[in-house]
This record gives structure tokens, C-alpha cells and sequence, in this order.
DNA sequence: ATTAAATAGGATATATTTATCCGATATAAA
DNA sequence: TTTATATCGGATAAATATATCCTATTTAAT
């Protein structure tokens, strides 16, 4: 469904918005400890992650990553998505055809589309807010 | 959301579904040139679609591919999906912990589950069937 | 100024997916 | 029995995704 890179993308942002919630920047060696992925690898994302402005990052002694704490109830999953898997997901033909038409469907192109479109409301209808403060109460969970 | 294989195998067994209702076996290269796919993987695929008992070969001298009649109807979706893909669509969790578990989910679990669950009624209830009318008719298309 | 700690980013390595090639095997027809 | 035509399946290649490594740059504290 979602790329490596992209599900490291949003875990690495839900834990910084809980730290940035705290008031605390935090390092890639700490995103991954706390999601359980590789260090370098997802420092290349939250690279990623800055450049569409999405996180923040302070350079030097003392710096990390950080949201500002009032965008974490506006950023919604759909833009971190699109920031590292582009937007196929929404606009792609499920069987792979070079665009998705109306007027040249493929075989499963209106049910297809009905799923999608789901997915689509639930990734620009659902908050980093929500979903950081689920992962603070303890009802779920970034790794293992 | 599916792999190239999937989409190459559904598009396959859309085409042989036509032409076996026609009485006529296909070779790879003919499915290859349908579904505008590159013919050597396509055979592969279409391999592994036979040990799936989701369609036959016959070999040798006017031998190919075909699905007996009275299963067009039978064959769902998610037969083919399952076969390639496994089923890691229908159970694997959308931020990849390594169980998809309903006392241990992921911050997305719950939206996740329900555009997931849509996706697995789909295939389950679309038969191969149904595909190869809209074809037939020109109401879509498997290429371009 | 110097040092320590942090991001930025290029180069490289590994794994997986996608794709190609070729010989072995099976089978229908002549 | 021979020939032509298929699938089968192993080996290999190419492309992409995932992952690692190392150096440059930035910046806060001393
Ligand atoms: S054309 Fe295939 S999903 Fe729209
Ligand atoms: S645990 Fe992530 S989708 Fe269920």
C-alpha cells in the first residue's frame, strides 16, 4: 500500500509531534530507536519531510526536528504522503494503465476508484494531533 | 497498491477469460501484445496463475492458456490477487509493524482497517466474469 | 576562537522487483 | 517417427527501493 519510506515518514512524524508537543526537538537516532527503523535511512526522509515543509529541522549543537506545536492539529496524513510517494495513490490506475480516465477505464476503474477515494478522505480527513494523542494514551502503538 | 505482477496477472486473466468464452487458448505472446506487458515476465506470471488453479495450460503443438468455461463466473478478483501478491493487502498492517493486531494496532489501524476491508469485499465479490462483459461491450479497456 | 553536536547531502551498497534469455519438456499434426 | 509449436523452469540482467557510510556545513555552548 504505502512505501517503507512513507510508513517511516509517518511514524517519524507522529513521534515528533508528541516530542514537539513536549516542547523537545529530537534526533534521527531517537526516531528510529522510537519506530523501529533505520537510523540513516530515515534521516534521508525527514530530509524529505523538511523540504515540503511538513517538520522543521534546527542544524547544530542542540537542534532536531520539530513541528511547530500549533500546525500539529493542521497537518493531515494525505500531506506526508504526497511529500514522499507523490500522489499516485490518488490519480494512479489500479491495473496500471498510463492515466486513469473516465472515458478509457480499465475492467475494475469504478470500483477501484470508490476505495481509492476512500483512502483519499481518510488521509485528508486524519490529523497528526489525533493521531499523536492516541499513541500518548497508550491505545496504539509505532513499532513491534 | 498492487504489484506490476498483480496488475500484469489480472489483466492476463481478463483477456484468456474472453477468449476461452470464445472456445480459443492464447499464448503468452498474444496475451503479452493484449495487455501491452512485457511477454517473458507475463509468462511467469501466468505460471504461477496455473499452480494457483486459477487458469489452465495445455501444452505443446495449439496449446495455451484458457479457464474452462463454467468457472468465468466463479473467479473472483482477489483468487488472482492472492496468488501473486499473497495476502499481506488483506492482513498487513499500514505502517508496517509486523502484525496487524486489534491489541497492539498502529496509530491508523482503525481507518486503515475499513478502506482495507472495502478493498477485500471488492475482490471478492468481482468476478472475472463481469470484467471481460465490460471489455467485450468497449466499456473499458486493458491498455494504454 | 574552539569544540561538540546536529542536519545536509553525495556516494555507495544491498535487497527486491521487474524483465530477459535459453534450453528442457510436452503434445498435436503430418 | 518427425516436426512444429507450446509451456516449464532455471539462470541471468536491469531497474528500483531500501539501507549504509562518510564528509561538509551549521550552530550553541564554553
Ligand atoms: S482507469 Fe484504472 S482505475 Fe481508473
Ligand atoms: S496495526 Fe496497523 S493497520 Fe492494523
Amino acid at each position: 500500500m504505502f512505501s517503507k519510506a512513507c510508513e517511516y515518514g509517518i511514524k517519524a512524524s507522529i513521534f515528533i509531534a508528541i516530542s514537539s508537543s513536549e516542547g523537545k526537538r529530537v534526533t534521527p537516532k531517537q526516531i528510529a530507536e522510537e519506530i523501529n527503523s533505520p537510523q540513516a535511512f530515515t534521516a534521508k526522509i525527514l530530509q524529505a519531510l523538511v523540504k515540503h515543509n511538513v517538520i522543521n529541522s534546527v542544524k547544530g549543537a542542540y537542534g532536531g526536528f520539530e513541528i511547530e506545536k500549533n500546525d500539529i492539529s493542521k497537518i493531515k496524513l494525505a500531506q506526508i504522503v504526497n511529500a514522499i510517494d507523490g500522489d499516485k495513490i490518488y490519480r494512479g490506475c489500479g491495473l496500471g494503465l498510463e492515466i486513469c480516465d473516465e472515458n478509457h477505464p480499465c475492467p475494475v476503474h469504478d470500483k477501484f476508484k470508490s476505495v481509492r477515494t476512500d483512502l483519499q478522505n481518510m488521509l485528508e480527513s486524519t490529523t497528526l494531533e489525533e493521531l499523536a494523542i492516541n499513541i500518548k494514551s497508550g491505545a496504539s502503538f509505532l513499532k513491534v
